[in-house]
DNA sequence: AAACTGCGCAACCGCTCGCTG
DNA sequence: TCAGCGAGCGGTTGCGCAGTT
């Protein structure tokens, strides 16, 4: 059995909206709000409309605050930025920009921006063909499928999403039983261009904005989705899962994934071997891909036994 | 001037998630 | 614990307009 209609299709009025609408839809949401119910708004109100025709047509047409128009050059770099680094998540992206709404980003990103960077990576893989053709070919692939968040090193792109506000204390789920005191992020470090000053020089672009260049991919050529790997938050890092399971291979190198530890934003407490960084989500950087810091520093030196084939 | 094409954008569709009883 | 429901989200569709042939 299927899922239930939300409305009785053959009733509801579709398409467009006409101006006596949005008055009509604007007028009882400024006066009474919506009450939290949008399936029953329409009726309350005596529009032939579906609840989520209703609640699209008000967040992205008929709010207050909403911005129509061209996108500015920021406007643009926070865009694309965000989606290199966190995919298609347009709601989240859209939170970044001031009366922007999902909807529009989305369609500016699949219409026209996309193009545009395509053009400009186009335009970069002539000016670098000194490099390998293996390195070529994978960042031809990563660049032409945008669909691919391909790295997630901008630590400083994620501050933006951490609290600020009151320091978080957050209990280990993974039964060590710690419990993390958490120092609420500087609020005055939220900005754009961000910051690039704590990611490994090595991480980054000419420009020092993203790393690009620097995808790691697994051995099958495929990017490596770093957030992909470890949706699964809160999760625990240590030397041991390290090396075995989160090991990338990155343009000959071997590289993997550290948590980022700095100053007060993650914890860290010695276990008899290895050390333990326990991340969460909202509480702590995100991971970041250390692969050459690491190479330089020795850390790896050779695959584990045990390593899963996919990494091999 | 008409037909065709491509593009931008509003709106729809269907899925997932979280809440509630 | 689980089913039902609504909200929210991202992917997709299709209309209308502008530019081109």
């Amino acid at each position: 059995m299927g899922r239930a209609p939300c409305c009785d299709k053959a009733n509801v009025k579709r398409g467009p909206w006409s101006p006596e609408e949005d008055a009509k839809l604007k007028s009882y949401i400024d006066e009474y709000g919506t009450g939290g119910n949008w399936i029953a708004l329409p009726h309350k109100i005596g529009l032939r409309r579906c609840g989520k025709s209703c609640r699209l047509r008000w967040l992205n047409y008929l709010r207050p605050n909403i911005k129509h128009g061209s996108f500015s050059e920021e406007e643009d770099h926070i865009i694309s930025t965000l989606y290199l680094n966190i995919g298609s998540r347009w709601s989240i992206i859209a939170s970044q920009l001031p009366g922007r709404t999902d909807n529009d980003i989305k369609n500016y990103w699949n219409t026209r921006l996309k193009k545009k960077l395509m053009g400009m990576q186009r335009k970069d893989q002539q000016l670098s063909k000194r490099g390998g053709i293996v390195k070529q070919e994978m960042k031809r692939e990563v660049l032409e499928d945008l669909k691919v968040p391909a790295l997630y090193t901008s630590m400083n792109l994620y501050q933006s999403f951490w609290p600020t506000e009151s320091p978080l204390i957050v209990t280990n789920p993974n039964d060590h039983g710690q419990e993390l005191h958490v120092k609420p992020q500087d609020p005055t470090f939220n900005h754009y261009p961000f910051d690039t000053t704590s990611i490994q020089p090595e991480l980054l672009d000419q420009n020092n904005k993203n790393q690009l260049a620097n995808t790691p991919y697994f051995a099958n050529g495929d990017a490596v989705n770093l957030f992909q790997e470890f949706n699964n938050y809160p999760f625990e890092i240590n030397e041991f899962n390290y090396n075995t399971t989160q090991l990338e291979q990155f343009d000959g190198l071997v590289g993997g994934l550290a948590s980022l530890v700095n100053g007060n934003n993650c914890t860290s407490s010695s276990g008899e071997s290895n050390t333990t960084n326990w991340c969460d989500p909202l509480a702590f950087p995100r991971p970041t891909p250390i692969a050459y810091e690491d190479c330089r520093r020795g850390l790896l030196q050779s695959y584990p036994s045990d390593l899963p084939s996919r990494f091999q």
